[in-house]
DNA sequence: TCAACATATCCGGTTATCCGTATATGTTGT
DNA sequence: ACAACATATACGGATAACCGGATATGTTGA
């Protein structure tokens, strides 16, 4: 029986906040910012997409505010933006490790739906 | 400067491990779920959506690890495959709790890109 | 102020993923 | 075996979200 809904709102943000989180690219970066900051440039050459596209992913991680950015004569240096994230994502791959192979066979969020 | 790469099979696991969490629905069946065992028919009247759309969003979750289930006569029951997910949840929305409101107008993951 | 550099945004095209309706499958009691 | 019930799958259509290339914005040094 549907017990208590305690706050739709929030689960509606935490279903948005694993959603940046859900795609190969971000979570790419955000990967190589738990290392330490990065220029873009570095993170261009780090994740093999495009500028523009990486660009565009940094702006949502931003705005998301799982990175923040400062800038440094040309450059903008990207870092996390808190250390609770990395950690959230290594309790991930603890977990997603098990079952990789069938979140890897998991096309279209799903076999064949 | 790119450090090394852990391992990018799991880097891309893990991303699809994010991305399953990050649908709305799939996320309240599990918050559903979180409470203990239900029936297909209980998790629809729940989470308010169609019968067929809860039950390709079952499969997904079953598929990818996140539920199990088992018959019961007629009925199908669900349950959370193990707690760690639910703590995981927890988790993020303790930390999307902060950013809710970037993270709801985050519309097309980004505001106007 | 201008050219070069670093990053951000705009745009059109493509794919992924969601949705509901209709239908198929599996289970029970008669 | 059959009707009723519970759940799963198969569509087709709509939209969200990704992508790269071109362009705009902002910053530096001459």
């Amino acid at each position: 029986m549907p017990i208590a809904v305690l706050d739709p709102d929030l689960e509606k943000a935490t279903a948005r906040f694993f959603r940046v989180l859900g795609d190969p690219t971000r979570m790419r970066i955000l990967e190589l910012l738990s290392q330490g900051p990065l220029t873009v440039a570095e993170i261009v050459l780090g994740v093999g997409a495009t500028q523009s596209r990486v660009s565009t992913h940094l702006a949502c991680l931003k705005w998301c505010k799982f990175v923040e950015a400062r800038r440094d004569g040309r450059q903008m240096i990207y870092s996390l933006q808190d250390g609770e994230v990395h950690q959230l994502i290594e309790m991930a791959k603890s977990i997603a490790i098990h079952h990789r192979d069938h979140l890897a066979t998991c096309s279209r969020i799903g076999p064949d739906w």
